[in-house]
Formats: structure tokens, C-alpha cells, sequence
DNA sequence: ACTGAGTTGAACCCACGAGTACAATCGACA
DNA sequence: TGTCGATTGTACTCGTGGGTTCAACTCAGT
């Protein structure tokens, strides 16, 4: 088992990252097993030795990035627990920092990926959603949650106001990056943030703030 | 020509229809040639006649797909012309209509097959984006701009008006539609447009309106 | 009826790639 | 050193599908 023999360094790590390599290259069909295997520095045989098929190997691959990418997301989020005696610059350092993980190589790679082969792995998007988007936007709806309590937010749906942040966030993210084929500056990204958190205070801040 | 033997239906529609059907079932890769002379109930030869190579017939079916859609979409915009006395229920409506249409089976197959080729068909995006989200936006920024004069909005960059609008709307439909694959209430989209347009007011409304 | 462009079905060639078989090898552990 | 399991390179089978060929056919326009 992986777990045991650590005789040669892990095989199947090194496959499993050689294989969203390749996949995020060139798409699952056009990916050969050869290819995969080259990558990973790994004879063929190998590559089935550890796993049935090229559609588990797809599986496998797209589930580790994607908790890889939902835990670095998960993190950033937590700079909201802290109050923070300013609101503003907070959300613009969270907004900074999701925006750089959200034009990353691999959450990139991994967003098209999903999309691509959505139709022929239906499944693929329960592998990675269900651990996905929808546990970002509930963590954020809950810090949301509480900068309400605290009378930072109006006092309406904090689910909708983390779905519309996210939204503002990334959506103009798609246009600009060519999805994610062209690079991006820096600083159009804090110019992007800090208009996203601009238009998201206008409309979800509470009103009586002292 | 195409444009002269009219004495069969014209084959070249059916086929550029038939290839965007079939392409976006499968996929370019999965897609075989015969499934989409069969579906354009046509012989594959006869694919071979009017398109050199698989490659070019995916292209001219995905310029095809999209110049429909973006014409749909301008046509909706149209509304914002005729300034209207409640600015709201305009906004509503337009907000409605463009949903409708973008979680239509089409667009939505039509992004997926965006997404998952653009690392094959680099090109691709410039076909159909070239008069894509951009000249979208444009049109949009374009109406913005004149509400702005009216004394409608506020007096800021009309462009990131309308690339936030576009994010507010469409934004939230993917983790709702799943990517397109799951269908979505028409009231679901009601209330999503009317809350995009709701956040959308408070933040970009001018202040003084009478 | 004659011509010619376009269409059709069937068969064909050829490349590519998934998955397997096997003999040789390597590394760990007793 | 000897044994065992994992690994490796190579070579193989076999299905699939892009693209072509060709003879028969259909339907204008004359």
C-alpha cells in the first residue's frame, strides 16, 4: 500500500500531481496515460498499478486539487474572524488575496477542467463542488453573519451578501484574464478588489455606523 | 455555392447546426464526425465537402452559436434606450430577460465548450468573444453612461458600472445552475435579478435624485 | 434527354491511444 | 544472501475515429 512502502518516494503523489498537470494541458481526451506517465517520472505500468482506470485517475487528480485550492481559500477567510478596528481595509486584503488565488495556475486550470468534462463526468462536479463553492460562500455567508452582528453590515441575508461579494469579486476576473489564458497585474488586481469591496459597502453597509 | 444550389435545403446550416448539437453533448474530442453528419442528416463526406477539417467545422459552428446568442442579448439592451420613467422595473426587466438567456441551453453550452477548448483552440476565444462579453459590455457601459447624463446613476466610470451589473447578474447562476447542468425556477431568476439590481441601485443610484 | 455539380453509402487506410503481458530489475527486509 | 513485492521498458492487441476514395445517384438548368 502507498502508505507502507516508502521505499521509493511516493509514487502515487507524484502521479496524481502529474496527472492534473497533464489533464489541466490538454484537456482529459487528448491527455494520454504516457504523457501522464512522463510527468509523474513513472513507467505506464505504474500509473495502473495504482489506479483501475484513466477516468478514476481523472477523479482522483481533480479531488486533490480541489481540496488543495478550497483550503487555501478556507484560510484567507479567516483574517474576517478578527473584527478588525477597520472594516474596509480588511475586505480589501481578503478581496486581494482571493483574487490571487482565484487567477492561480491551478485554480485556473482546475475551473476549466470542471468545466470541460462536466457533461462526460457528471460526477466530477460533486467531487469538487461539493467541497467547493458552496463551503466558501456558507464560510464567508457566516462570517458576513457576524460583522452584521456587530453592526458592521445591514441586518438582511448574509448568504446573498457573500454570493454578491464573490460575484463582484470574480466576475470581472473572467473578461479580463481571457478565462484565466492571459496574466494580470498586480495591481489591476487591488484596483479590482478595492472596487468590488467599494460597491459592496454601498450597498451592504449598515447605515448608522457611528 | 452554398448561396446558389438552393435546390436542396441548404446543407451547410444543418451541418454547422448539427456540429454545434453534437459538440456540445461531448466535447470536441469525444464528438466523431459521423455523429454529426448524422445529426445534420447528412453523409460525412458531404461534411468534408463544405468544411476542410474537423478543426475549422468546430470553429465555424462555435462563430455561428455565438453570433446568435450575442445578437439575442444586444436586442435586450435595447430596452435601456427609451429612458422610462421607473428606472427599477426597467432594470428588472432587462436584468430578467438577459438571466433567461444566459441560462439558455445554448449559452450555456456554449461556455462550456469555450472553456474546455481554449487551451486547444487558443483562437476560439477571439472568434467568439471577439464579439463577445466585450462588445456586451460596451453596449452596456454605452447605456450607463447616457442614465448618467439623466441624472439617473452615479457620475463614476460607466464601464465598471456595467462590468459589476454583469457580475451581480450572472455571477450568482453558476453555483445555482451547477455550471449550466441543473435546470433553475423562473421565480429563482426573478428574485436573482431583482436582488442584483437592488444591490446594483443602492451602490451606483445618484444620490440627489428628486 | 444531356450535362455537371453536389450528394450518398460503403469500404478503406492509417495513426493514435487505452489497457495488458512479460521478463528483467530494484529495494527493503529477514 | 535470498525472497518478495513494486517498478520498469518493451512490445503487443484492439477498438476508435479522422480523412479519403469511388461508383452510383439526384436534381438543377438547357
Amino acid at each position: 500500500m502507498a502508505t507502507i512502502s516508502r521505499g521509493r518516494i511516493d509514487k502515487r503523489q507524484a502521479i496524481l500531481e502529474g496527472a492534473f498537470t497533464v489533464f489541466a494541458r490538454l484537456g482529459y481526451a487528448q491527455a494520454c496515460v504516457q504523457d501522464i506517465a512522463d510527468e509523474a517520472g513513472v513507467a505506464k505500468p505504474t500509473v495502473y498499478n495504482h489506479m483501475t482506470d484513466k477516468a478514476t485517475l481523472f477523479r482522483h487528480a481533480l479531488e486533490a486539487a480541489a481540496r488543495t485550492t478550497l483550503d487555501e481559500r478556507l484560510a484567507v477567510l479567516e483574517r474576517l474572524s478578527g473584527p478588525g478596528d477597520d472594516l474596509r481595509a480588511t475586505l480589501d486584503g481578503v478581496a486581494h488575496a482571493l483574487l490571487l488565488l482565484h487567477t492561480d495556475e491551478r485554480s485556473c486550470a482546475l475551473r476549466r477542467l470542471l468545466y470541460s468534462e462536466i457533461t462526460t463526468f457528471p460526477d466530477a462536479l460533486d467531487i469538487v463542488v461539493g467541497s467547493g463553492p458552496h463551503r466558501l460562500n456558507q464560510a464567508l455567508a457566516e462570517r458576513f453573519a457576524r460583522l452584521t452582528l456587530l453592526g458592521h453590515l445591514r441586518a438582511t441575508d448574509p448568504d446573498s451578501a457573500a454570493e454578491q461579494f464573490m460575484a463582484l469579486l470574480t466576475g470581472p476576473l473572467e473578461a479580463r484574464t481571457r478565462m484565466g489564458t492571459s496574466p494580470i497585474s498586480d495591481e489591476e488586481l487591488r484596483e479590482l478588489a478595492q472596487a468590488a469591496v467599494r460597491t459592496f459597502l454601498r450597498a451592504w453597509e449598515a447605515p448608522n455606523t457611528p
